[in-house]
RNA sequence: GCCCAGUUGGCGGAAUUGGUAGACGCGCUGGUCUCAAACACCAGUGAGAAAUCGUGCCGGUUCGACUCCGGCACUGGGUACCA
């Protein structure tokens, strides 16, 4: 009885499902060990070819761990919200949900076909109301929890409004009580880790919904290929930018491949440099349409009217007082503080009232200059500014927030008050000015990355051309070689430094600019565009002037959105400058033979030279000193930028979380009559907040999302829930913990399963998830653990990437019509060729024919196409196709329109002709059956080019054990490799070799008898070696040695039981069916799953001889055999002696002798 | 462009800290069995007639290099004007 797979394995699996003997408990005495698959999305088209690859792996290494004495965790579920499902219920009108079942029922059988070692019991389903309750319980934390820079970890929103009230924490404006629910909710979601804010997006209309940034791949969706355009839409978005320092240094601690980790550095992009201010350069030139810098406040309206009433002349009063402001400007301002006190507010009236005259003991100045600003109030002694605004406008906050840093940042504390609370609660303001005044002076900001504040568009007030523009960079050494300076189109900037005469190209360029898609521009990277202001900026150090320019290779969202260019020592100043003919000026001295006609010279290595201060430096000590002179002068400061944004939230989608927030009416104000509305989450104990159903899938007609479609879908029936959406990625960021405790109604995980598991052991799964999934997955972690309800900071110890499935394309060429004569290269000889004269048939050669084909053209010179009229590449079924040789009638019959049922085939050699299902001789006689050859080409496995290998088919033809063992031993399992089953027969033979092993004529023939020494000897060389693959994740290796043990023991013809039981365990966790069944029938009751792994006992590995190679010069001539027991000397002696030496040596003296102990012997002649 | 990974027979791939290059498997060739084929089993299989030459290419270190160093090419993946 030959090996019965079908049964064995169907026998097995009800057997583990029914005992449950995958279980893992959340208590045990046993060391635990978690290994984690990612994620499947269960999509319509089954399990995907590279799915099995992983969870083979992983469920090897599970098996493994189990053998030696761990309490493995090994779950299964299903990411199951998403895109495709609710595109078929689009299309179909079906329930996502129904579909979602279905398919992951179809996931689920696949799997179970393979035999994997899953806890079933734990099972979660991303799209199960009781697994997204959860998920929108974390979203509720995020809501309520701020990022304090100072304890570099996120808390309670609570400790933060504490600190508001107790005046710990300027927000702005005087007293937090004072301020309208509004005003609240407005600041707080500043702070928020998940909040709501006007957002650049990326748009995709065919999709109607958002995409992250690395859901978008070169300008089009990932999915679908859709074109993406940029749009500003109110978003939900999770902050985080807050971690993205620790997100990068936590790297260093996790031992995950290198290439993602890379990935997440590249993608968070920690850059350091300074920021830099470069003063506009009055001049002739400048558009001074506004002749006065704004105040700090403004004074009642929107945003634009303020500015107009800005500029109306105000009263003289107060003091000139110390300069403050840069000198240059500083007459300027002291002209427009005076106009500005001419006409106060009435608010601003009633608070000068109460802090003049030293009234609060200490001095204030009132509508003093500050830098390039005008402060309402200002006490100099404690280096704090009193603004008093109107009501904030949405617009205007940014901008205001804007100057409280930079103000900040030049050592200032800022509080606002509003106009309201001035003057219906001046005490509460007076109360909160003196608090202020008596506080501490707290410690300068530091890096910007933990500011919750959006800072983009740097830059003060331009209007007199005393302004300034703030840049970033990296290279403040090369300030002195700065020849321009360039606005991204979108900074605020462009428009106040356009001169009037070059107004019009400047407004042309901008709306090109940002009309160009985002396709477009990444399109064409290289052509460069932008156009002059016409403006200056001063020189920080030279004093010369620098012109302004706009152009779009300066990114708005980076930096400041304004770069100092330095064309010699930057490759993109460098065209820029050279394609507007600007002037270059060369800093750091290059090589000797750079060539500065095509290149810049960007190296970070050299000497400074025309540069000041900084002229002999070294770049790096230059860096250095520039930053320190940069600071020393107040000109700008040491800064650290990241690449990384913040996180989108929302998807304008049916088949996903809702987002557990409502939005609630206020009561409608005085000033505006109607109620402002604020965002609110739902109680914790209102959730889950469930999907409404819809009548479609589809967006409602004013675009508003497909959740507006439930009129029922509110609040206490009165107020909207937010319509959008989580993306994909929010269910996968957390599920690592639910699987630690997946039936919890109370806690997304309880204290007690996550004190246990802690986090994973080893997480598999592919490399295209390194910037999305895995880096969201570390940001929840390290804020559910930030609140203490986790003990970890990342989730996964260790990670591999399996390897990309390739696809394996078999190709064939078809050729139809005749052009012109057979050339001397031609594939046939006339002779050769039946139907002339006849009808036209279609043409296939076999490969080889064709190759050499072509190879005689190129060498000719010759068009290998000029021959035929027509050819045409078919991708043939790969089930068609068998070690590269087509199975010709299948081939016909395959294609349902019949084309082909004429053609002739020209089969391997050339020697043969099939057509009319029959092959014939160059003599049109029949014969035998020949080869016909395809090509094969590596390509994306796609239904498209019929080229996919589905599983099941394998698991039906040769077995579960059998395709794992295949599946491991194609290859290293990181590296990326073409699925091809042409090696299949050789696992399914090894694994007939190793039945047949413990059988003999369909019986068990298994001796008790002790194993001699030979067989102890294979046996613990293979133990030896398994468990050095397996823990090294190099399973195809392990394969190779099972396969070489089976052949040795078969050569030995062992059969003793001292050799071959211990041999069923150590292959149990690749081929576990197999190694239950012949488990059981070595007469053990229970499963094999836990018997303890054998130990390697090296006694049996002990040699007492070694065949030495012997070599000449390093190259290897014959072999000998010495006693172990040898020394050096004696081998060398010996070697000497040999007749074989001697001939090798050709009468030469040898110069050394070099003798490897149990290595090698090498004679220098 | 930048970053990462890789390049070894006809193919997938082995090779410990620098020490017998090509393990294991596929394919191929020949043989046994069979009326025949498939299966199975046995033998051979990097190239070359041979001397020799061979791990993408050029150079270096070493008694000895797939392995280490310098330079280059190509393939795959990531990223895209990040200042």
């Amino acid at each position: 009885m030959e090996y019965n797979f079908r049964e064995v394995e169907k026998k097995w699996q009800e057997y583990w499902a029914k005992n449950k003997t995958f279980r893992a408990e959340n208590k045990s005495s046993k060391p635990k060990y978690y290994v984690l698959d990612m994620f499947p999305y269960p999509s319509g088209a089954g399990l995907h070819v590279g799915h099995p690859l992983g969870y083979i792996a992983s469920d090897i290494f599970a098996r493994y761990k189990r053998l030696k004495g761990f309490n493995v965790l090994h779950p299964m579920g299903y990411d199951s919200f998403g895109l495709p499902a609710e595109q078929y219920a689009i299309q179909t009108g079906q329930h996502p949900e129904i579909t979602t079942k279905t398919n992951i029922a179809r996931y689920r059988e696949q799997l179970d076909k393979i035999g994997f070692s899953f806890d079933w019991e734990r099972e979660v389903r991303t799209s199960n109301p009781d697994y997204y309750k959860w998920t929108q319980w974390i979203f509720i934390q995020l809501f309520n929890s701020w990022y304090n820079p100072e304890t570099n970890k996120a808390e309670r929103i609570e400790l933060l409004i504490q600190r508001f009230r107790n005046g710990s924490l300027s927000f702005g404006a005087g007293s937090w009580d004072s301020l309208s629910e509004k005003e609240q909710s407005d600041i707080l979601l500043n702070y928020r880790l998940a909040y709501l804010s006007e957002t650049m997006v990326n748009w995709c209309p065919q999709l109607g919904t958002v995409l992250a940034n690395e859901e978008v791949k070169d300008g089009v969706s990932e999915r679908g290929g859709y074109p993406v355009e940029r749009k500003l839409m109110n978003q939900w978005s999770l902050r985080i930018t807050a971690y993205a320092d620790r997100l990068l240094t936590d790297l260093d601690g996790i031992d995950w491949t290198e290439s993602i980790k890379e990935a997440q550095r590249n993608w968070i992009g920690k850059s350091e440099g300074t920021s830099l201010k470069f003063h506009l350069s009055p001049g002739k030139e400048q558009n001074s349409q506004s002749p006065h810098p704004l105040p700090l406040s403004k004074g009642e309206g929107s945003a634009s009217q303020k500015k107009e009433e800005s500029i109306a002349a105000k009263e003289i009063g107060g003091e000139p007082g110390y300069i403050t402001s840069n000198k240059k400007i500083w007459g300027n301002l002291k002209e427009n503080a005076r106009a500005n006190r001419k006409e106060q507010t009435e608010a601003e009236e009633i608070l000068w009232d109460k802090v003049r005259d030293n009234k609060l003991g200490f001095k204030i100045r009132r509508q003093h200059p500050v830098d390039q600003f005008i402060a309402d109030f200002i006490c100099l002694d404690k280096k704090l500014i009193i603004e008093v605004d109107g009501s904030i406008h949405e617009y205007q906050k940014d901008y205001d927030e804007g100057r409280t840093f930079m103000l900040e940042d030049i050592g200032y504390r800022i509080i606002r008050f509003s106009n309201s609370s001035v003057k219906n609660n001046i005490d509460f303001v007076c109360n909160g000015i003196t608090k202020a005044l008596n506080a501490p002076i707290e410690q300068e900001h530091t890096s910007g990355s933990v500011t919750p504040l959006l800072w983009r568009g740097a830059g003060g007030e331009a209007n007199d051309g005393k302004g300034f523009i703030e840049v970033f960079t990296t290279r403040p050494d090369t300030i002195f070689g700065v020849s321009f300076v360039t606005l991204a189109p979108e900074h605020e900037l462009v428009e106040k430094v356009t001169t009037a005469e070059n107004k019009k190209a400047v407004e042309e360029y901008v709306t090109m600019a940002k009309n160009r898609s985002e396709r477009e521009r990444q399109a064409d990277v290289k052509k460069i565009t932008g156009v002059f202001t016409g403006s200056y900026v001063e020189h920080p150090f030279t004093g010369k002037q620098i012109p302004i320019w706009v152009g779009d290779y300066v990114l708005a969202g980076y930096g400041t959105g304004a770069v100092m260019a330095v064309p010699m020592h930057d490759t993109r100043d460098f065209a820029f400058a050279s394609h507007f003919g600007i002037e270059k000026h060369m800093v750091i001295q290059p090589p000797v033979d750079w060539d500065f006609a095509m290149n810049s010279y960007d190296e970070k290595s050299g000497k400074l030279i025309n540069s000041d201060f900084l002229n002999g430096l070294e770049v790096k000590d230059a860096v250095k000193k520039a930053i320190a002179v940069i600071e020393e002068r107040g000109l700008g400061k040491g800064k650290t930028n990241f690449r990384l944004r913040d996180a989108i939230f929302g998807r304008q989608r049916y088949w996903g979380e809702p987002i557990p927030v409502y939005y609630k009416h206020l009561s409608p104000t005085l000033s505006t009559g109607e109620g402002d509305v604020i965002p609110c989450v739902v109680d914790e104990k209102d959730l889950p907040l469930l999907l409404p159903e819809v009548d479609k899938y589809l967006p409602t007609e004013t675009g508003e999302p497909p959740l507006a479609r439930a009129t029922s879908f509110k609040k206490d029936g009165k107020w909207d829930y937010e319509f959008s959406t989580m993306p994909g990625w929010a269910g996968s960021s957390w599920y690592f913990l639910r699987y630690m405790d997946a039936h919890n109604e109370k806690e997304f995980v309880s204290k007690e399963a996550v004190d246990y598991w802690q986090n994973v052991d080893l997480y598999i799964g592919g490399a295209e998830h390194a910037t999305g999934h895995l880096l969201y997955v570390r940001f929840w972690t390290k804020f559910l653990n930030d609140l203490g309800l986790i003990p970890v900071i990342e989730p996964a110890k260790k990670l591999i990437n399996q390897g990309m499935i390739q696809g394996v394309s078999e190709k064939m060429y078809m050729f139809q019509g005749r052009r012109n004569s057979w050339g001397p290269n031609s594939p046939l000889t006339d002779t050769q060729f039946i139907f002339k004269g006849g009808e036209p048939r279609p043409i296939f050669f076999s490969a080889d024919i064709l190759n050499s084909y072509i190879e005689r053209c190129k060498k000719a010179g010759d068009d290998p196409k000029s021959i035929f009229d027509e050819i045409t590449s078919i991708n043939v079924d790969i089930r068609l196709v068998k070690n590269g040789k087509l199975n010709i009638a299948e081939f016909i019959s395959w294609n349902k329109t019949g084309e082909w049922t004429k053609a002739v085939f020209i089969c391997s050699g050339s020697e043969t002709v099939y057509y009319d299902g029959q092959w014939y001789d160059q003599n049109n006689n029949i014969v035998n059956a020949s080869d016909f050859n395809t090509f094969q080409e590596v390509e994306k496995m796609s239904k498209r080019w019929h080229n996919v290998v589905n599983p099941d088919d394998m698991v039906e033809q040769h077995g579960a054990d059998c395709l794992r063992l295949y599946e491991m031993f194609l290859g290293p399992l990181e590296l990326s490799k073409p699925w091809n089953t042409n090696g299949i027969t050789g696992v399914s033979n090894f694994i007939r070799k190793l039945w047949r092993l413990y059988h003999k004529d369909d019986e068990l023939n298994v001796s008790n008898e002790p194993a001699t020494k030979p067989e102890l000897k294979v046996l613990h060389k293979t133990i030896k070696k398994i468990i050095s693959d397996i823990e090294g994740f190099s399973f195809n290796t392990s394969v190779s040695n099972f396969m070489i043990c089976v052949n040795e023991l078969t050569e030995l013809k062992c059969n003793k039981r001292e050799i071959l039981e211990p041999l069923a365990i150590i292959i149990a966790p690749y081929a576990p069916h197999l190694a239950e069944e012949l488990w059981s029938k070595l007469g053990h009751n229970d499963t094999i799953t836990f018997a303890a792994f054998p130990e390697c006992k090296e006694e049996y590995l002990v040699e007492s001889a070694f065949n030495y190679p012997v070599s000449f010069n390093g190259k290897t001539r014959f072999f000998h055999e010495y006693e172990l027991s040898l020394t050096k000397e004696d081998i060398e002696k010996q070697v000497l002696t040999l007749e074989q030496t001697q001939k090798y040596l050709e009468g030469k003296t040898p110069k050394k002798i070099i003798v490897v102990h149990n290595k090698i012997v090498n004679i220098v002649v």
